[in-house]
RNA sequence: UGACCCAUGGUGUAAUGGUAACACUACGGUUUUUGGUAUCGUCAUUCUAGGUUCGAGUCCUAGUGGGUCAACCA
């Protein structure tokens, strides 16, 4: 209790506790209710694990609801990867699967109870004039003409809507409430339209089908849902939440809301991610620039860097905006202990050591991981000729740069500390071959050579090396909140540069036994998982997130324009 | 012009009437065979104005700013 009363808790978590404390709900349950029209992205990340972590906090459960009671969008497709993507996230909902479609038999008892009790009525006006008759917020709406029908009538007509005697459209069912409620929801609000369409479960046993505030609230009730968490924008729907559990006399679920999570530079916006596959802009629904659980996947974030994520967001009702740095330095954190270290140049640059002789292999010992001791550690071959950056040579190279350059000294990564002798260039004046000269007592681990050198640098040996294709991802979008400019399509802050591909990348031999989805830290680089697309012949690494530098060239125009924005 | 919601460093989130804290970012230092990691440090008129109170980020009133609401979508 004291440790309780410690911690700080979220505004939802303090509604819980109230209740617990005042026995008004002995337990806590919630529930995810995606509808299946579409792939999961970072938005639904955070409202699975707020649903999911506050029922655990209390040792409730949650239950998983797919929200299908429109048959024309929802497919069978969407609900398989909707539950493999939770499932990856780490989270388990047991038997406790269910669908609102389950519950059509009862929905329609309780349409049929509603209008038994003079609070529902059937109306076949036309859709612009229930519209017109909705009022605005400044003004009342009217009465429909068909309102006062009696029970008999209505409980006719509503039958004949299931029973497809009357077409698409032509009639709704409503709640009677008041056409001048000052919250337009309350203004009779449609509960059944007719919809000759085959739902992806029911097939087409119904031509009628509930909406959204007659089927979630009451599923909500059906499966004894203490805590219906969900955003901001349904609180509008909550007063329409309560009246029919109270005129239903049903189970009184809580409707809380909590404001959505924005990241910056990314849109969660559905429609608006289609756009950006149907047209083209990315490979699909899980290229690794989506916002999709599937795309962040393929681009190597972990799950459990996913939910750190969203957990260190926090919950409140303000608006919010995240910084793309937050999420990256959760990945890069999670990344830090668990992906094992190696070595990957991105641009060669071919270095010659110049007194190791030829053909000979010195066989390196490499730790996998230093954070992690059990991680154990592999062979890396050492030859004469390497592959060094190209962007740790400069021929110019001033103090401060700990590299090579003409009189620097520098230790290769798990191999001998080398000096300078000289470079090769081409008549473009390109810098082709840099030559340097070893110290047989500097080996890595047993080094008694007494030189120090500032500067470390990754290489693979060049007859060992796997040449591997890189894709290096930027940002989706060019600014924080691309939908913020109403004057402005948001298409106009596409980022055409997200994609670089690198096609001359080479890589340690022991890289030849990775499998797709495996993550790795190319030292000094960044993180970077191999992809789906890779083949025998072919590896292609996916840059997951580079490593933090404090290495900034100064006066270098040429270097990433993209640093901030 | 209505109703409802919100307002704390650059970004988020705490502080539950009693010393404004934590994380990320940024900038410095230390350590380092990754310019990574680790570690230490630096950066605030709590939107405004009144009021209640011994005491207000917190409660009240008004203002200002932002958001949401009028699909047979969810």
């Amino acid at each position: 209790m004291s440790e309780a009363a410690k911690e700080s808790l979220n505004f939802i978590e303090q509604i819980i506790q109230d209740d617990l404390e005042t026995k008004k709900n002995i337990t806590v349950h919630t529930r995810f209710p995606p509808e299946p029209n579409g792939f999961l992205h970072i938005g639904h990340v955070k409202a699975i694990a707020i649903n999911f972590e506050t029922a655990k906090k209390y040792g409730g459960k949650t239950n998983l609801r797919f929200d299908d009671t429109n048959p024309i969008t929802e497919k069978t497709l969407y609900v398989d990867n909707i539950k493999s993507d939770i499932k990856w996230l780490g989270y388990d909902w047991e038997d406790r699967e269910y669908f609102a479609s389950d519950y059509f038999d009862q929905l329609y008892a309780f349409a049929v109870d509603l209008i038994n009790k003079g609070l529902a009525y059937v109306d076949d006006s036309t859709p612009d004039e229930i519209a017109s008759m909705k009022g605005d917020p400044n003004t009342p709406g009217k009465n429909s003409p068909h309102r006062d029908r009696s029970v008999e009538e209505n409980l006719r007509l509503f039958e004949e809507m299931k029973n497809g005697v009357h077409p698409d459209g032509s009639m709704v069912l409503r709640a009677k409430i008041d056409m001048a409620h000052p919250n337009l929801l309350m203004r009779d609000p449609n509960l059944y339209r007719v919809k000759t369409a085959t739902h992806h479960r029911t097939g087409d046993k119904w031509c009628i089908y509930p909406l959204y505030d007659f089927a979630h609230g009451q599923s909500d009730s059906i499966e004894n849902i203490t805590y219906s968490l969900c955003s901001l924008e349904f609180r509008h729907h909550r007063d329409l939440y309560n009246w029919l559990i109270e005129k239903l006399e049903i189970f009184p679920s809580r409707q809380i809301e909590f404001a959505r999570m924005n990241v910056a530079h990314m849109i969660t916006s559905k429609r608006k991610l289609l756009k950006l596959v149907e047209e083209n802009f990315v490979t699909g629904w899980d290229d690794p620039r989506m916002p999709t659980v599937a795309g962040m996947r393929r681009r190597g974030y972990p799950a459990a860097a996913l939910i750190t994520f969203v957990n260190k967001v926090g919950v409140a009702k303000r608006e919010n905006t995240i910084e793309l740095d937050l999420l990256e330095s959760c990945v890069r954190d999670e990344l830090n202990k668990t992906a094992t270290r190696v070595m990957g140049v991105l641009n060669p640059l071919k270095m010659v050591i110049t007194n190791f002789p030829e053909g000979k292999v010195e066989e390196m010992r490499a730790d996998n991981n230093p954070e992690d001791e059990n991680s154990g550690t592999r062979i890396v071959p050492f030859t004469r000729e390497l592959y060094i950056e190209q962007e740790d040579f400069m021929e110019d190279a001033p103090k401060k740069f700990f590299r090579l350059g003409p009189g620097k000294t520098v230790r290769l990564k798990n191999g001998f500390i080398v000096s300078y002798e000289n470079h090769l260039k081409d008549e473009e004046g390109n810098v082709t071959e840099v030559h340097v000269k070893y110290y047989p007592d500097s080996r890595s681990g047993s080094d008694t050579s007494g030189i120090k050198a500032k500067g470390v640098l990754h290489w693979v040996s060049i007859e060992h090396a796997i040449k591997v294709e890189v894709r290096d991802y930027d940002k989706l979008f060019t600014v924080e909140s691309p939908l913020a400019d109403e004057e402005k399509d948001f298409m106009e802050f596409f980022n055409h540069d997200s994609l670089k591909v690198l096609d001359n990348v080479f890589v340690e031999p022991s890289l030849q036994f990775a499998k797709p989805g495996d993550r790795f830290q190319f030292m000094r680089k960044g993180y970077f998982c191999l992809d789906q697309e890779s083949t025998e012949d072919k590896l292609i690494f996916n840059k997951t997130v580079g490593l933090k530098s404090s290495w900034k060239p100064k006066n270098n125009q040429n270097q990433r324009s993209n640093q901030k924005k």
